[in-house]
DNA sequence: TGTACATCAGTGAACGCGCGTTCACTGATGTAC
DNA sequence: TGTACATCAGTGAACGCGCGTTCACTGATGTAC
C-alpha cells in the first residue's frame, strides 16, 4: 500500500552493500584456494563478522556457491559479447563476422587466463554434491549465444553460404539421423527464443568450435602444456583462425 | 649378498596384496565421491582396518592419490594403445591409418564414459594443494605417443603428404614464428626419445586434434551438454571425422 | 514529533562431524648362526 | 633343526584442526499511529 523505495533505507543499503563484500570477498578466496576451499568460516573472518551472520545473507554454502557461478558466468558472457559485437552486426561499417568470431574467442581466453579458479568453477569438473539450479542456465548461455548471433548476422549478410558449406573429407559430408534430429531442435528452440535463425549444420560446427575452443582453454589453465606449447598464445591464434574457417567464416 | 627372491616370503606377497586391495577400494570411492571425497580413513573403514595402517603402505594421502592418477594414466593410455594398434603400422594388411586414428578417438571417449571420476582426476580442474609428481609423466604420454605414431606410420607409408598438407583458409597458411619453434622442439624431442618422426605442422594438428577431443569429451562428462546434445555419441563421430581429415589422414 | 511495537542484523556458544597424521605398543613373520 | 634377534604389520588412543549449521540472545533500525 504505502509506497516502499526500495533499497533506500539505511538497513537496505547496508544490506545491499554487504552481500556485495560478501560475494566479493568470496570471490577472492576462490580465486586463491579453488571452489572447494571456498569456506563460509573463513569469509566471515576476513570480514570482521562472525560465521553464523552470514546465515542473514546466503541460507548456505551452497547458494553463495551459486552466486558466484552466475556471476562467472555474466562475467564471461559480457567480455565475449563485448568482443563479439556490435550487436547491430552484419551492417555497412560493422565489423565483419570472422573479426568478432575471432575476438570473441581471444576474449574468452584471455577472461579465462585473468580468472582461472573461477572458470574452473563453472567449466571444469562438477563439484561433488553440488547441484547448479535452473537460475545458471540464463547466464550460461549468453557466450553460446553470443557467438550464434554471430554466425545468424553472417547469415543475414550472406557473408555465409547457406548449407553443407564446406564438405567433410573423407566422404562424410552431412550428418547423420540423429545429429541432424539434435541440430534441428536446437535450432528450433534458438529460433523460438528470438534468436536469428542459423543453420542446424552450422549449428552442428559452432558446437564443435565451442568444444575446441574449450578444450584448448583448459588445457593451458589445467596444465596439461606445461614444457611444450606454452605460453599457448601461437597455438591458440593458429587454432581459431581454423576454427572460424571450419564453421564457414572467411 | 644372499639371493633374495623377490615377493616371494608371505610378507611379501601379504604385502603386495593388501597395496592392491587398498588402492582398489580407493578407486571404487573416488568413482563414487571424486578426487576429494577420497578418505584414507574411509578406505581403511571398508578395509576392515584401523586408519593409521595404511601408513604402512602410502606415506600419505597424497600418495595414495598419485598411484590413482598413474593408474588412470595407464588404463586410458592401454586402451588408445590397443585402439591405436596394430604397432607395425602401415604394413601390408595392417590398418590404415585413418582407421587407426578414429578407434583410438572412441576408444578414449569409451574408457571416460566408463570412468568418468577417473577422468576427471588426471583430465579436469587440478585439485588444489596437489602437485603431480615426475612419475605421472611417462603414463601421462601414452596417448599423445600412440596418435604420433599414429601419424608417424601414415608419414612413413606415404599416406599423409608431407607439409602444409591443408592450408588454413583465410590466408594463415603456415605457423607462426613462435609456434613454429615450439613445434620443432616438440619434434626434436619425441625424435630424440625414439618416436618415429612426424613433421612439426602435423604435430600442431595434432595437438589441436587432442585438445577438441578432450574438449568434447569433458564437455559430455562435465554436464554441458545436457538438454542439447545428449546422448553425444552422433556429435563425436561427426566431430572426429572432421578431426582425422584436420591432420591429413583421409 | 513522539511513542510503542515489529523487524531485522549480528553475537557467542555450542553441536556434531570427519579428517590426516603421529606414536608407543603388541604380536607375528623372517633371518642368521 | 633350533634358538635369538631383527623386521615389519596392524592396533588403539590421541592430537589438533576446520568445517557447516542451529539457536537463544541483544541491540539497533524501521514503521504505524
Amino acid at each position: 500500500m504505502s509506497p516502499v523505495k526500495a533499497s533506500h533505507t539505511a538497513r537496505e543499503r547496508a544490506r545491499a552493500e554487504l552481500t556485495r563484500e560478501i560475494t566479493e570477498e568470496a570471490r577472492r578466496q576462490l580465486a586463491e584456494t579453488g571452489a572447494q576451499g571456498l569456506s563460509l568460516r573463513a569469509v566471515a573472518r576476513e570480514l570482521g563478522m562472525v560465521s553464523s551472520a552470514l546465515y542473514r545473507y546466503f541460507p548456505s554454502r551452497d547458494d553463495l556457491l551459486t552466486a558466484l557461478i552466475i556471476d562467472a558466468y555474466n562475467a564471461l558472457g559480457a567480455a565475449a559479447e563485448a568482443a563479439a559485437g556490435p550487436d547491430a552486426g552484419g551492417g555497412p561499417g560493422g565489423l565483419r563476422p570472422r573479426v568478432r568470431w575471432l575476438a570473441a574467442c581471444h576474449a574468452i581466453r584471455d577472461w579465462a587466463l585473468a580468472h582461472p579458479h573461477e572458470y574452473a568453477l563453472i567449466y571444469g569438473s562438477p563439484v561433488p554434491g553440488y547441484r547448479a539450479p535452473q537460475a545458471t542456465i540464463g547466464p550460461a548461455s549468453r557466450v553460446p549465444l553470443a557467438f550464434s548471433r554471430v554466425l545468424a548476422d553472417a547469415v543475414a549478410s550472406g557473408e555465409l553460404p547457406v548449407p553443407g558449406a564446406a564438405p567433410v573429407p573423407g566422404g562424410h559430408a552431412s550428418l547423420g539421423g540423429a545429429l541432424a534430429a539434435q541440430a534441428e531442435t536446437l535450432a528450433a528452440a534458438l529460433a523460438a527464443s528470438g534468436a536469428s535463425a542459423v543453420p542446424p549444420d552450422m549449428l552442428v560446427r559452432a558446437v564443435i568450435a565451442w568444444t575446441q575452443l574449450y578444450g584448448m582453454i583448459s588445457f593451458e589453465l589445467f596444465g596439461q602444456f606445461v614444457g611444450s606449447f606454452e605460453p599457448a598464445d601461437a597455438l591458440f591464434a593458429y587454432a581459431v583462425a581454423h576454427l572460424a574457417a571450419f564453421v564457414g567464416l572467411h
